[in-house]
DNA sequence: CAGAATAATGGCACTCAGCGCCAAAAAGAT
DNA sequence: ATCTTTTTGGCGCTGAGTGCCATTATTCTG
C-alpha cells in the first residue's frame, strides 16, 4: 500500500507571505522602512533577495500583507445586505464592519496602519490599494443604482467613503486606546452636520 | 557710466521649469509616463540628466509643475473669505475658485490631469500632492474652529473635500466638453442628498 | 528503483530613479 | 586679470524591480 500524497509534485515552498511579513515588520521597527533593503528581508527570512519578489510584487506591498482577499470579503459583505436597506446605509455599515477586528488581531494592526499612514512612500503606494477598494464600492453603488460603475454617483460614493474611512484611522492613531467602529460612527455624524 | 547689472553674478541657468515641463510631456504623450526616462527628457531639453533632478525633485513631479505656489494662492484666498460665511461653504467655494481655468489654458490642463490620474505610478505620487492640499484646507478650518489642525473636523473636511474634487476630475475627464465649476457643484448636490 | 515531470529557488546581469561629490564653465565684481 | 558666485553635468554609487535560466527538491510513472 503507498502513502496516498494529496500533495502536488515539485519542489516545496521555502517560505510564505506570513513568515516573509513578520521578519519584515520587526526590521521596518527597527530602522525605519525606507532604511530597510530588500536585501535585508530576504537575509532575515533566510532566502534568495529574488524569491521575495515573487511573494510580494513589491517592497511597498509587504505592509498591505493580503488585502486582495480581504476585498473579496468586503465584495460579499456588500452582496449580502438585503436590498431595502438605501444604498449609504449599505455601504457605510459595510465599511464600518470590514474595518471590525477582534481584539487580538488589533495590536497587529494599529501597527500595520501606522506603518502605511506614517510612511510617505508608503502613503503614496496605497493610492493604488484605496482605488482597489474604492472598485468594490463603486461596483456596489452602480449595480444597486443600475448604473455604469464609473459614473458619477458610484465613484462618489467611493472616493467619499475612502476619505472617511482615512480620516478614521488617522483620528484612531491618535488616540491610543480608542475604538475604530465608534469612530466611524463619529465620523459620519460629523460630515452630516459638516455639510448642513 | 559704468553698465548697471542688476543681475546676481554667477553662470546663468540654461534652462527652466517650463520648457523642461514641455519637452517631457511631449514625450510622455508620445512614448507614456514609465516608458519614458529621464535620459530622454534630459536629451530633448538640451542638458545634463543631473540637472534635471535639480529642477524637479523626481520624474514624478514633473506632470505637476508648480504645484506648490498654487497653494500659496490657495491659502491667500481662503484666509480672504469673511468670517461669517459658514466653514464648509467657504472651503467648497475656494475649492471650486481653485479649480477655475481660464478658457485658454483649459486643454493643457486636460492633458495633465488625464496624465495624473490615468497614470497608476502618479496616481500614487499624488497621494503626496493631495496631502499638502488637504494641509490647507485643515490649517483654514482648524483656525476658523479654533482647534488643532489634526482634530477630526479639519482632518475630514481635507479628505472630503478631496474626495469631491477628484470624483469630479474622473467625471470631467470622461466627457469631453463638460464644465469642471459645474460638475463640482454637481457632484456637492449628489453628496448632499446621497448622505440624507 | 530509475528516470520523467513538475514546481520553487536563487544567482546573474540588466535598466532606471535618485543622490552625493566635485571639477569645470560662465557670469558679475574689484 | 583675478576673485567670487552660481549653475552645470560628469562619475560612481545604492537599491528596486525584471527577465532568464540553471539548480534543487519533490511527486509521479514505468
Amino acid at each position: 500500500m503507498t502513502a496516498t500524497t494529496n500533495r502536488s509534485p515539485g519542489r516545496r515552498a521555502v517560505t510564505d507571505h506570513g513568515a516573509i511579513e513578520r521578519a519584515a515588520f520587526r526590521l521596518f521597527e527597527e530602522q525605519g522602512f525606507d532604511e530597510t533593503t530588500m536585501e535585508q528581508i530576504a537575509e532575515a527570512v533566510g532566502v534568495g533577495r529574488r524569491t521575495l519578489f515573487r511573494y510580494f510584487p513589491s517592497k511597498n506591498d509587504i505592509p498591505w500583507g493580503q488585502f486582495d482577499q480581504s476585498l473579496r470579503a468586503f465584495a460579499a459583505q456588500l452582496a449580502d445586505v438585503p436590498s431595502d436597506v438605501p444604498v449609504a446605509e449599505a455601504v457605510h455599515g459595510c465599511v464600518v464592519a470590514f474595518n471590525d477586528f477582534d481584539e487580538q488581531s488589533l495590536p497587529q494592526h494599529r501597527i500595520r496602519m501606522r506603518l502605511i499612514l506614517g510612511t510617505p512612500t508608503l502613503q503614496a503606494h496605497s493610492a493604488l490599494r484605496y482605488a482597489a477598494w474604492r472598485g468594490v464600492i463603486e461596483d456596489y453603488v452602480a449595480a444597486r443604482l443600475d448604473v455604469e460603475p464609473d459614473a458619477l454617483l458610484p465613484r462618489l460614493a467611493g472616493h467619499v467613503s475612502l476619505a472617511l474611512a482615512v480620516s478614521s484611522y488617522e483620528q484612531w492613531l491618535r488616540e491610543p486606546g480608542s475604538d475604530l467602529t465608534r469612530i466611524l460612527q463619529l465620523e459620519m455624524e460629523a460630515l452630516r452636520s459638516y455639510l448642513r
